[in-house]
DNA sequence: TGTGTTCTCGTAAACGTTTACGGAAAAACG
DNA sequence: CGTTTTTCCGTAAACGTTTACGAGAACACA
């Protein structure tokens, strides 16, 4: 069924070796061969054995994506990656790469399910989603020397391999400003309690601005929760409780927002009327709900896209011409004004 | 680095060809060899280069998962796929099956960037998303004799390949016979315009179950739309406006419903007081819509495990006893009742 | 005519496996 | 002790490519 090389090479009465010279578009081989062979590739409907290819060049032609599920009873999964992932694939098609997907354990941020993939040289390269402040997976994949790019920054690793990320210290410092302008000054920030690198940086945001603006930063006024509805729901009481209530909460995770939103709700407490609510990270959740929640949204399908023009570029096989190199990148998100704030 | 099969020969002093069998727990090898083969391949670090193996094989060990965006400006994808995601790669993870990701050209459904799969054999088998009632991609598929699995259902094909499919119809009928149970009689339909076959078969559902409680389908009351909110905010007016006004309606999208429960807002009418909604196919978004929306839960992790399971079955290498083989599976949906009817 | 260059192609090895085949040694059997 | 069977292992081919090497032919040039 399949055609080899051979059978291109019995069918034009030459060599395999011109076949694959004509086909790979070499110099050495004549031009009118080369139109033959093409020709009879065409009409015999060939294309070449990827195993085969691997084999001799020692690469894969694929690229993995591996996802890390947070632990917990999130009915669906993050609606974030899937945008990404598109991005992500239409860039690596353009390059005739392959997109493999690897889940991890959720919540488990060893590298087992990686070490298939390095040590069987199932792929290329990785890309890392779910980065965490320090991050087994990245220390495995560089301890190993196998070539990767994350999507989030990590303290692990070093300044070795490209990651993009959103600006979460910008986007917790924005929205301090927004809300501040509006009159505000005692601001709450949920964030997940995981070690979640992202966390991290809308803190330091969140302080920075806090501090520009000559507010004092009240540890009560911050809490950790799960990463999920649950987290925001049971957090979110903590703060509010606190001596002197805030009137504003800024919320580092979706789905946090909504569990919080509940709880509010449950206080008798109105996003929007009695209180102002921030989320960053937009999903369509936040737009749909009631009162839709004002978000900074990222532009994920282009994040893909430029994630993985980064990791190629710093693969041999495909950088360009050398010092394109890009290792690290951070993009703004953008305020979606609703009705929350 | 990385270490072959020649390196553990020449370290044991053996040829390759028993440290192969050792390794793949073939009956003529002496058990005390096959312990020093075991032993040395995780002291070396042993492990089977897969390219190499996929070459000798003809087999790649990985399946290619093909999801095909719907056109349109939706922001973020469909969460759908996550969970089922994470469940076929379980599934497939379990036997040693890699997970590759394709993605169509959003709204084309022509088998271009399947070809590349097929024909460089970049995959054993291919699981389809979003079927389409006819299908190019599925013809191609079954005259390419390339395993596949789908899911949802279609009229492409015949009964030759797995599928699992979400039992649509039933789902149309559950929904009218609850609505006409709390005292509806005048109930509308809104599904996607495409050919995606899941709107067939829910309309079918739809009329049935009208027919069985003696009321008469009223055409004005059935409209299609475009396959996120914008489709459903144009559509809903339409069937909102008909002599006879609806006091329910049956969306068969959750994007679709979210899009007309907006242009019912801007009408005046309140959903779960006004007017019963239901949706079927429940995301988050239904959950966290305000009011929370009355829908229908397929289990997805579940069902993406099921269909690997599926796959696998039919595929030579993988099938067990005879005769296991499973082409069609349709599983219930779980009605969660909410605020919305 | 002799020498050097260029163009084009064939040969064969190599990538890392798996496996059909055969043979030597050991065991079983009469 | 001779014969048959079993156990175990080495040899080598094969999967489908790519590519280093070399060689023949054609051509240019002196």
């Amino acid at each position: 069924m399949a055609s080899s090389i051979h059978d291109l090479a019995r069918h034009l009465n030459i060599s395999i070796g011109t076949v694959s010279r004509a086909l790979n578009g070499r110099a050495d081989v004549n031009a009118e061969t080369r139109q033959r062979v093409l020709e009879a590739a065409r009409t015999l409907n060939y294309s070449p054995n990827q195993s085969g290819r691997s084999l001799r060049k020692g690469a894969t032609h694929s690229i993995a994506f591996m996802l890390q599920p947070h632990p917990g009873d999130q009915q669906y999964g993050e609606p974030f990656f899937i945008p990404f992932l598109t991005g992500l694939q239409a860039r690596l098609a353009e390059s005739d790469l392959d997109l493999m997907v690897v889940m991890g354990e959720p919540g488990q941020y060893q590298p087992e399910r990686l070490r298939r993939v390095v040590e069987t040289r199932r792929a290329d390269a990785v890309v890392l989603a779910n980065t965490r402040r320090e991050d087994d997976r990245i220390d495995y994949l560089s301890k190993a020397g196998f070539p990767f790019a994350t999507l989030g920054r990590s303290q692990s690793g070093g300044d070795t391999y490209p990651s993009l990320d959103i600006d979460f210290e910008r986007a917790g410092e924005e929205a301090v400003d927004r809300l501040v302008a509006r009159g505000h000054r005692r601001i709450a920030a949920i964030r997940p309690s995981l070690d979640l690198n992202f966390g991290y940086l809308f803190l330091d945001g969140y302080r920075k601005a806090l501090k520009r603006h000559g507010i004092e930063v009240d540890p009560g006024l911050i809490a950790d929760g799960f990463i999920n509805e649950t987290g925001g729901y049971q957090v979110t009481p903590h703060v509010m409780l606190s001596k002197d209530r805030p009137t504003a909460i800024i919320f580092n995770n979706d789905a946090m927002a909504l569990g919080g939103c509940k709880a509010l709700a449950e206080m008798g407490i109105r996003p929007g009327h009695d209180i102002a609510v921030i989320v960053i990270v937009d999903t369509p959740l936040c737009r749909y709900f009631s009162p839709a929640l004002t978000a900074f949204r990222p532009s994920l399908e282009p994040m893909g896209r430029r994630l993985a023009e980064m990791l190629l570029a710093s693969l041999p096989a495909f950088a360009g011409p050398e010092g394109t190199r890009i290792i690290r990148e951070v993009w703004p998100l953008e305020l979606v004004a609703r009705e929350s704030d």
